[in-house]
Order: C-alpha cells, then sequence, then structure tokens
DNA sequence: ACGATGCTTCGGTTACGATCGAAGTATGAA
DNA sequence: TTCATACTTCGATCGTAACCGAAGCATCGT
C-alpha cells in the first residue's frame, strides 16, 4: 500500500503536545517568537527550536528575521483552515485539553480564528446575515447578495473590492465551540478588522480571545440581531 | 494554555505509519477485518489490534462483530472527511508516502473516496455537471437547479428522495491527486452506485481504485462531456 | 569593543510507545 | 469433543524522539 499521500508525517508533526500548543496559539493569525512559542508549549528554547525547525520542514510554517527576532507563522490559510478543522473534530469526539470543565467562557464568547471572528458572536454574526438576506446559504458555501453589498458599504466595507482579490470572499469555517460554521474568507477578515478600526473590540494579552468594549457590544448586536 | 480541544490527540492517532495506512484503506468506505487491516499496515495480528483498541477509543473507528470476525469502519463522514481533507493537505506539501514516481495512474483516475467518485473522473464529473447548469457552484457551496433534478432523474436518481435524508445532498471534496473539487455528498453516493448497479465500472480487488468497463466508459464520458 | 538578547546546534539522558512472541478467549466447523 | 480460525491480552524488547544543559552564532545597543 504505497499509494498516495502520506498522512502519518502531518499527523505526527501535529501529534506532539508541544507542537500542538505552538501551531493552535499561531491559528490566532498573530506571528509570534520562537520564545513566545517556547512559552505557549511549555518547554525550554531549545526544545522549542527544533520543534519548529521540524514544523518549517513540514511545511506547517514560514519564519521570517526581523531583527534578532524570528517571526513564525502557519504557512498558509490552508493550515489555518486544517487546524481549526482538527480542532473541531477534536471537540466533537470530546477530546478536550484538560477538564470539560466550565472553561475560558470568554473564549467561547469570542476569538480570533487566523484572521476572522469565532464562537458566541460569530456564529451569530454570520446567523444573522443570513437570516436579514444578505448573503445566501445555499449547501455549504456562502454568497453575499446584492441587499448585502449595500449594507456592508454601510459598515464600511467595499465588497467589489474584495471580490478582486484571490482569496475567496466568503467561507464558511466549523467552530469548535458552537459546532456550527462562522464567517470566515476575506469577507470575515475585513468584517473583524472594522471592528478593530471602530474600536469595537481589542485582542486580549496572550490569549485568542475578542474583547469587546461596552459600546461596541452594544453595536454590534444591534447591527447582528437574533431573527425573531 | 490550557484551553480549546486537544489537537494532539488525534494528531498522534493519525501520526504512526501503520494506523495512518489502516484508516487511508478505510477511507474507500469498505468495512475491513483487523486481519486485512494488518495487512495493509504492514503488522503483525497484535500490533494491529492494539492500534485499532486506540483508533476505537479515540472516536476513529467503530467495529461490528460478526460471527468469529470484527469488522472495522470509520466512525463517520466527519472521520472520513478528515482523513480526505488530510490527504489533500499532505499532497500540496509534497509529503508522498515512498518516491513521487509514476505511481498508481489508475488512482488518479478514478477511486472511491468514502463512497464517492473522486480522481480524474470524479472532478470531470463535478466540472461537466456545473458547466451543463445541472449544480449551481456559489462559492464554495453546491446545490441542484431544477433543470439538473430532471436530468438526474433519466440517469435513475430520484434527488427529491435524497433531500429528505439529513445527509447534505451535494458537497465538495478536495481531491489530492487533483487538487480540484469532486461531488460528495448523498448524490455522490448515489452517482457511484448507480455506475456500479449499471454496471459500468466495478471496485478493484484490494484498492480503492475503480475500473471502468470499457462500455462503461464509453456511458460515462458521453454523459459527462468536458466543456467545449 | 563589549555585553546582552534571541536563537540554533551538539551531546547525552530518558521515557514512551510500537513491536512481536506466547498465552488466553471466543466463535465456528467437524 | 476436538480442532481451527479470528482476535485480544500479557510481557518484554527495542528504537526513536522529546527533552534539557552547555556551548556556539548572530544581531542589536551602547
Amino acid at each position: 500500500m504505497k499509494e498516495g499521500p502520506d498522512i502519518a508525517q502531518i499527523g505526527a508533526l501535529i501529534g506532539d503536545p508541544a507542537r500542538a500548543n505552538m501551531l493552535a496559539a499561531l491559528s490566532g493569525g498573530k506571528a509570534l517568537t520562537a520564545t513566545e512559542l517556547a512559552a505557549v508549549g511549555g518547554i525550554t528554547l531549545q526544545t522549542a527550536s527544533t520543534h519548529l525547525a521540524k514544523l518549517e520542514a513540514g511545511g506547517l510554517l514560514t519564519q521570517r528575521k526581523q531583527g534578532r527576532h524570528r517571526y513564525f507563522t502557519l504557512a498558509d490559510e490552508a493550515t489555518a483552515l486544517l487546524i481549526e478543522s482538527m480542532m473541531g473534530f477534536a471537540a466533537s469526539r470530546g477530546h478536550l485539553r484538560h477538564r470539560p470543565g466550565p472553561k475560558e467562557p470568554a473564549l467561547r464568547k469570542a476569538r480570533i480564528c487566523y484572521d476572522h471572528l469565532a464562537g458566541d458572536y460569530g456564529v451569530r454574526m454570520l446567523d444573522s446575515l443570513v437570516a436579514s438576506g444578505a448573503i445566501d446559504a445555499i449547501g455549504e458555501g456562502l454568497s453575499v447578495t446584492p441587499k448585502g453589498e449595500s449594507r456592508l458599504q454601510c459598515i464600511g466595507i467595499d465588497v467589489s473590492c474584495l471580490k478582486s482579490s484571490r482569496r475567496p470572499l466568503c467561507r464558511s469555517c466549523l467552530d469548535w465551540s458552537e459546532r456550527r460554521a462562522h464567517l470566515a474568507g476575506s469577507l470575515g477578515k475585513a468584517l473583524l478588522s472594522t471592528f478593530f478600526d471602530k474600536g469595537w473590540a481589542r485582542r486580549a494579552a496572550g490569549s485568542r480571545s475578542v474583547i469587546f468594549s461596552p459600546e461596541g457590544e452594544k453595536q454590534f448586536l444591534s447591527l447582528f440581531p437574533l431573527e425573531a
């Protein structure tokens, strides 16, 4: 049976706890240094260095050096999607990292997934966009309606401009905490950046959580109401 | 960093070569016995037994005993999708199982992916269905048009009947050999069974290849022509 | 030039898990 | 009952890879 691609290699790469923690941290979309990644992996810098070298050789990471720092990021969106889909799968099988206790409620509420909004708020946003007819959900796919295009324009997002990029405009991404889809793709990214720009939300310090300001939360909830 | 689901566990499960080979074999959709799986993994029966126990405990497999045999299958479609998406990812990073030589051309041409058709022919089928207007491809999603529904009726597939099942009708599945989408979901399954029923094609003995008869190939190609 | 910081490489230890031989259990056939 | 097949469990071996201490580069600040 020497046919087909080798799943075992990438499986083994993701299969080490230290590496898995690093990848999960990087799926927050931010570039991190080797030292930071060593911390999230719970290992020393030397060990982290060898791990990172393996991940890079395996095509999961890219690094760029900047001064005396080395910043690591996930290789591309496909890698981020793989990590996130494995998280969804693991959650569905009850493989939780420690105890299934209360966990981080803030993380379930709103967090970053690569470059877009996930968690309860991410799912709510997509639900609301679909319910109001701004996005068409056909089968597994999503597309922006003309109505939605003008509505997004009001929020300050130029959809036609996003369309010209090579990256898909809308993509649905399975949310591991909600087990439902939220909005990814360039539109998902644009929406989240808009929230940041308007000061409605900000990233938490050392985590993937997204924290809304009281005013931002009010705006967000009125902009994306739950269907009646 | 004790947040979120544990990717490392399933990563490690898939990360062992013997287990990965077993899973790849099972993603052919057929139930296999422990002895058969030991063969594809290249290990003894005892070792295979412990591997299979781990995979089952991890929620990747289910077994049902039948007489003195034990038949193993992938736990569900989500598992099959995960395996296949990892294959796609591995292929995109050039992780091939041995040498990237000529490989199995039959496997690239047509093979089973869980329960539907993949490979060159699988991709061609979806392309043709989209080009002829039988299936709408919106963003990442697929849906059958009224026109397509009547056309499929002629082949002998009752779409409205398939719609009533809980499983999604159309789903696109990334093909690792072609690096393009082919048709999965209940419609993909129905199409492949139809080909089998009509005697157009059959499964190869110990492989995931699908072999078309000369007559079946002719019918298939005329039914799903390439766009001009 | 000097030390400090960020990271890699080397060497050696350690631990985990994959592996198989042998023995044990279950089902079916004679 | 007896033997054969299909599989699991036990026990022991062995190899690999994760790990860290220490030393080696590279870059920056002063």
